[in-house]
DNA sequence: AAATTGTTTGACGTTTACGTAAAAGAAATG
DNA sequence: CATTTCTTTTACGTAAACGTCAAACAATTT
């Protein structure tokens, strides 16, 4: 007897919207039973739910994140499928190696302006400013 | 006398198509000079518009980009745009700081993912297959 | 000169990821 | 019992980021 979830239960939980949700489900993200006409969740949704939010943070489109999902299903392997998963890993691994560098960088020159940022704000408030 | 760049030129180099730099512009990400009619990307725009694909990876909007590059140019360091300038940059450290997680994260689900198939690859592969 | 190639400016089309509104049923609460 | 509150489905709307013509002009190349 697992945990079950209302659509309001996630939502609040995660910070999205109903209709996200049912958006989600129409995507095949989700696949929330039925209590009479209401949507309940399972722990398993709840746990598609996160990481799709996070393929979400990351530029991942539904559609890939649904396609990740299905890669996950994937348990018994026929040779073929797994060929393709391989593949489609190794772009994922590249794309990602690649994002994590674009971070780096990013964060870098964030800090650097932060760093520039809380020097000028310094300056002015001790009233060090050059003309006044 | 530094380099110029024609719209081919760029669109080559960074794979893109020629209506995305067009597009650029218009969102004011890039501001190629004219040769005539014709446009004349300068190493500036050339620079702008790496930045702008990095942006993009990590799944900056265009509007969010252009913000960025206008924070960029920020000057003259009017203590209220400091300010903002200041929340805006926490706001994408805490960000991408969220999304270096998800990419270590995902990294390593990809990874363990990887494994298990190459091995199943090879067991399939030497015939170690259970039922056949 | 004719044809190809590269470029321009519109301008409508498309996909993704939801937003938003409407109408209606079920359940909880005063 | 009446009224919120939560939920449902249906369906049109929208913002972002380009795609995809079309028509026209300019510079090369044959």
């Amino acid at each position: 007897m697992s945990k079950s979830y209302t659509i309001s239960n996630l939502s609040q939980e995660f910070g999205v919207t109903t209709r996200t949700l049912r958006h989600y489900e129409d995507q095949g993200l989700v696949t929330p039973a039925r209590d009479g006409i209401n949507r309940i969740y399972t722990s398993r949704d709840r746990v598609r739910l996160k990481l799709a939010l996070r393929g979400k943070r990351l530029g991942f489109s539904l559609n890939e994140i649904r396609e990740l999902f299905e890669l996950y299903d994937l348990a018994s392997g026929e040779r073929r499928k797994l060929e393709e998963f391989a593949i489609k890993l190794d772009r994922r691994r590249a794309q990602l190696v690649q994002q994590r560098e674009d971070v780096e960088v990013m964060l870098d020159e964030i800090s650097f302006f932060a760093t520039q940022c809380q020097r000028l704000l310094a300056e002015t408030e001790t009233g060090k400013t050059k003309a006044i």
